[in-house]
RNA sequence: GCUGGCGUAGCUCAGUAGGUAGAGCAGCUGAUUUGUAAUCAGCCGGUCGGGGGUUCGAUUCCUCUCGCCAGCUCCA
């Protein structure tokens, strides 16, 4: 006699078990019609699933958000049902769901291209069309491994042999075709209505480079046809944000042929990096740092002291002289900074030592993984390194993060994911040591109160890293800050400080840390944050004063040179053009304030100020425009003012 | 690096079933002296990413290569 408590706390006896679907039908017919799922005490389960016993229920239509990830799975099926009826010979491999999407990996000896996806995407629809019912199968082990075996389906065969014994192998049927799954899927395939594949690429087996390659094709679902579009717009908006397509519309950067990875700033996009720049240092210099700077290239004896020259060649760029010395450019700057630690004696009371660089990297990253100012192979660091005891790490820590975090917020990044990277497999070091140096970190993020992602095993062999991530336009994630403890160097380079007692051979603790990260890559992410409008603060043209005719042209000049005065971007459009065009194009720029002057303005000695997007300030004086300006400018990007 | 796609004027894009290319914007010149998102006219502009091949002839077909885009792997 099982009991179901539904999710508004009422209750239903049923005289014997009954199904998700017998449930829903009992409250009612459009319920049970729209029902694509089940919850039985938190579980989620096919609307076939039969309840014994007292449960709480809730049945998922496509209303909740936990249905359309059944949905999005279930079209994947619905992908390898059509591939396989139009490419036979495919096997199957994983088909998960993605955000607002799913791909599926299959072994084919057909190489997939767009023009098959649309004819896979017709297919899927038929099949859709055809509603058959979505069956779920549970199999014993060797006769589920015997079944894939006698299909071809070997990728299917391993992945069983490889779930813990304990699991139930459960198999989803529709029509003739079957999959290996663990569910819970959609009642039947006509549910499967608002569906799009999207791309095809390569992928490897387990994510591992030394398997086969597998074709991967995604798709994005949803509950119904109106969300994909909506989904699909959004998606071409973000697409507006693109920084590479801005970077080009208003003249911050472009890349060549000639030096592929690499940025050609323009004049407006190196002003936006001076500005970041100065910022930091500003920053840097106010919490306690000094600034160094050494060597681009240095001699490979010192790589191999590093390590990189065993570890990273294959990512270095190096040269040989007529001397026939070989030399590197640096691909980090933490050598570099060692090597000036190094130099000279050092007390117990020179720590901790803050020594920052904004150091010039270059990375020989592969072809395929270059991506505007995201992924380059030249780039600009805000790196520091920082040598202290081990009684001053953690505060260190907590220094770091807390200046990262309000940094960001000057960007208006107030939620910041945090990702922990921890002991790797192969690591230096005792378990102590690690123990020590992962509870700095984790002593840093508890005292601040922070949440933070454990990524058990992926930090790096000599030490454990914090990592800033920030997305860009279309949510890709991106390293930004980071923070790491290093005990390889300190050891390898053999450095040391005297200690109060005169003991000289006391090894410090290095950490290692950049804010921006990349300051290309942090550019990157501003232009899509700000869809190229940038706040007051770092805009390369801050103001552009605009005369009415040739009249007001020396007048025109005279305000621009007050605003430069007053240390402010400030740009004369003297041109002969109607006021209506040069506006526009200065609109289109995402110019923050046009300063138009004509005989108005002349007479009263004020100016007419239109702010971005078309607000219209009206007249001003120079002094109130240069207070508007330096407020706005002080508040930087702050979501809220101070 | 791997898989798929793309590469035509500074930019956005059209085009040629193989007969050496076109538009808009930008640029230049001239006229116009203009009040908050485009004044008008004229002109200039491309070895159709690069090499090789097939062909009487290649931007178009084949092939290699470089670069870019998406994803995978890797990373700031």
């Amino acid at each position: 006699m099982p009991v179901v408590t539904l999710p508004d706390g009422s209750q239903r006896t049923f005289e014997a078990p009954v199904t998700v679907f017998d449930v829903a039908a009992g409250i009612g017919a459009g319920l049970a019609k729209a029902a694509l799922a089940g919850v039985v005490d938190g579980r989620e389960v096919d609307i076939s699933h039969v309840i014994e016993g007292d449960t709480t229920l809730s049945i998922l239509t496509d209303r909740d958000e936990a249905a359309i990830e059944i949905i999005r799975h279930s079209t994947a099926h619905l992908l390898a049902q059509a591939v396989q009826q139009l490419f036979p010979g495919t096997q199957v491999t994983i088909g998960p769901t993605v955000e607002d999407g799913f791909y599926y990996d299959f072994a084919s000896g057909h190489n997939f291209t767009l023009k098959d996806l649309e004819n896979i995407e017709q297919r899927m629809a038929e099949i859709a069309a055809d509603d058959l019912t979505v069956e779920r199968i549970v199999s014993p082990r060797d006769k589920a491994i015997e079944i894939f075996r006698n299909m071809g389906e070997h990728y299917k065969v391993q992945i069983i042999e490889d779930l813990p014994g304990d699991e139930e192998i459960s198999i989803y049927k529709q029509g003739e075709w079957m999959d290996l799954c663990r569910g819970p899927h959609v009642p039947s395939t006509g549910k499967l209505q608002a569906f799009k594949l999207t791309k095809v690429a390569g992928a490897y087996w387990r994510g591992d480079v030394n398997n086969q390659q597998l074709q991967r094709i995604y798709g994005t679902a949803w509950a119904n046809k109106k969300q994909l579009k909506a989904y699909l717009n959004r998606i071409a908006e973000a697409e507006k944000r693109d920084h590479r397509k801005l970077g080009r519309q208003l003249e911050l950067f472009h890349f060549s042929e000639d030096a592929p990875g690499s940025v050609f700033w323009h004049p407006r996009g190196w002003a936006l990096f001076r500005q970041l720049l100065e910022y930091m240092r500003g920053r840097q210099e106010a919490a306690g740092y000094v600034e160094v700077n050494t060597p681009d290239v240095m001699d490979r004896s010192l790589w191999e002291t590093s390590g990189h020259w065993m570890n990273y060649r294959e990512n270095m760029f190096s040269t040989q002289t007529e001397d026939e010395r070989v030399y590197a450019l640096k691909p980090m700057n933490c050598p570099g900074s060692v090597s000036m630690f190094a130099h000279g004696l050092k007390s117990y009371r020179d720590l901790p030592l803050r020594m920052a660089e904004f150091g010039k990297v270059h990375r020989y990253e592969p072809s395929g993984a270059l991506h505007g100012l995201m992924r380059v192979r030249h780039f600009t660091q805000d790196d520091a390194h920082i040598y202290c005891t081990d009684e001053q790490m953690e505060q260190e820590c907590i220094n770091v993060v807390e200046l990262i975090l309000d940094i960001y917020r000057d960007f208006g990044f107030e939620d910041v994911v945090i990702k922990l990277s921890t002991r790797p497999e192969k690591r230096i070091g005792s378990d102590e040591i690690w123990d020590k140096l992962e509870g700095a970190l984790t002593g840093a993020l508890g005292t601040m109160g922070l949440d933070y992602v454990v990524y058990p095993g992926e930090g790096a062999f000599y030490g454990p890293k914090l990592e800033f991530v920030l997305t860009d336009a279309i949510g890709r994630d991106w390293q930004c800050g980071t923070l790491q403890v290093d005990m390889n160097l300190p050891e390898r380079f053999d450095i040391a400080y005297v200690d109060e007692n005169g003991n000289r051979n006391r090894r410090p603790v290095m950490l290692h840390r950049a804010l921006f990260g990349s300051l290309e890559r942090f550019i990157g992410i501003l232009i899509e944050q700000y869809e190229g409008a940038f706040p007051l603060w770092l805009a390369p043209r801050q103001a552009v004063v605009v005369n009415i005719t040739d009249k007001h042209a020396a007048y025109a000049t005279e305000v621009a040179e007050r605003l430069q005065a007053a240390g402010l971007r400030a740009e004369t459009d003297l041109r002969n053009e109607k006021i209506g065009f040069k506006i526009r194009e200065l609109e289109l720029a995402k110019v923050p304030y046009v300063v138009v002057v004509g005989d108005k303005e002349m007479t009263s000695g004020e100016v007419s100020v239109r702010a971005r997007h078309g607000q219209d300030l009206g007249s001003l004086t120079q002094d109130a425009l240069l207070e508007t300006l330096a407020s706005e400018v002080a508040r930087k990007g702050r979501v809220e003012a101070d």
